[in-house]
DNA sequence: TTGGAGTGTCAACAAGGCTGACTTAAAATA
DNA sequence: TATTTTAAGTCAGCCTTGTTGACACTCCAA
């Protein structure tokens, strides 16, 4: 409809990409998402959670102590949307929710041990369809796939993002 | 915690991944999958519409005259869900629902008019996302990108979509 | 002509978003 | 010290989009 010609991306050119190829890269980033969710989701689905608790049990286990402000700036939902996420998580014993010592206001967040353990189910299985897709995508991909991944988020979530990613223990 | 060593992926060679490299790679996904949906979801929000409706808009425009089956197998919802939001669509007169000419029981989709802009206004906010992507990947990233993607789908799904790919008129 | 497929519709429910209003406690500030 | 602001939690109510289950209608094909 609106192509512009039929050349393809070629190696080092100034990228002319039709819009048959964007078509594809959005269609594939649709398809890819559904089989990055579907393996946690059976396990979520056999607890009764959803991919909220998921996002939670993550950001959790992977800034231990976190804040529920923190949390929720990440997550990009509202406090009563997280809170009812939390209540279930902190109520089944997953998630432990302690005052914070310098800012008595403040709860940090933890993973208990049973926290810990379905946080491990779901991200090894998250890991497991990360490591066959870099597989079949071959090593030469890999580094393009992140670059393509990281370009597309918003700009104020990659910084977030690249802060979380230093801030690590 | 499970981090097998400190090894980057290295050029050519046969793939570790460290739980570390994985992870980033799971949250790129994440991020990477909001930013890719933020600018149709604002879009939608002003017609009052939400992202099933998009993905109804989509695929009807990617497959005109497509029946109400085949949608319901590429979106992965039931009848009911896909059913109540092709009746606003409908109603609204963005979507044409033609009796079959062949068989009778079936419905073939079509974008009106109304729905065709709609559809080109979400879309190209879509490909100016991705076009943004690829810039910023740059070339040689955008390869690695796809077959990134392609790989993370599930495997039956990538089927339907080599399929969807080959059969465009 | 009968069974089954494709489609549509009704009802009821759940998850997980949202807004708005309000409380409590603690910290910050005037 | 008194007041304001902040962090967290809660209640109530609404919306979208997913789910089941039941049922009716059309119409093709055996």
């Amino acid at each position: 409809m609106n192509d512009r010609s039929n050349t393809p991306v070629s190696g080092e050119s100034l990228l002319f990409l039709t819009d048959e190829q964007l078509r594809k890269g959005i269609e594939a980033m649709f398809f890819a998402y559904r089989g990055f969710t579907a393996d946690p989701d059976r396990i979520l689905d056999e607890h009764g959670y959803g991919r909220a608790h998921h996002r939670a049990l993550h950001f959790i286990n992977r800034t231990h102590g976190t804040t529920v402000n923190n949390l929720l700036a990440i997550l990009g939902v509202t406090k009563q949307s997280l809170n009812r996420v939390l209540r279930t998580l902190i109520a089944d014993g997953l998630v432990e929710s302690r005052v914070g010592r310098t800012d008595r206001r403040e709860r940090n967040l933890y993973l208990t041990e049973a926290g810990r353990e379905l946080e491990r189910a779901l991200s090894e299985a998250q890991r497991e369809r990360m490591r066959a897709a870099y597989r079949a995508a071959g090593p030469q991909a890999v580094a393009g796939f992140r670059q393509g991944l990281e370009a597309m988020m918003d700009h104020e979530i990659r910084r977030h993002y690249a802060n979380l990613r230093d801030r690590r223990p």
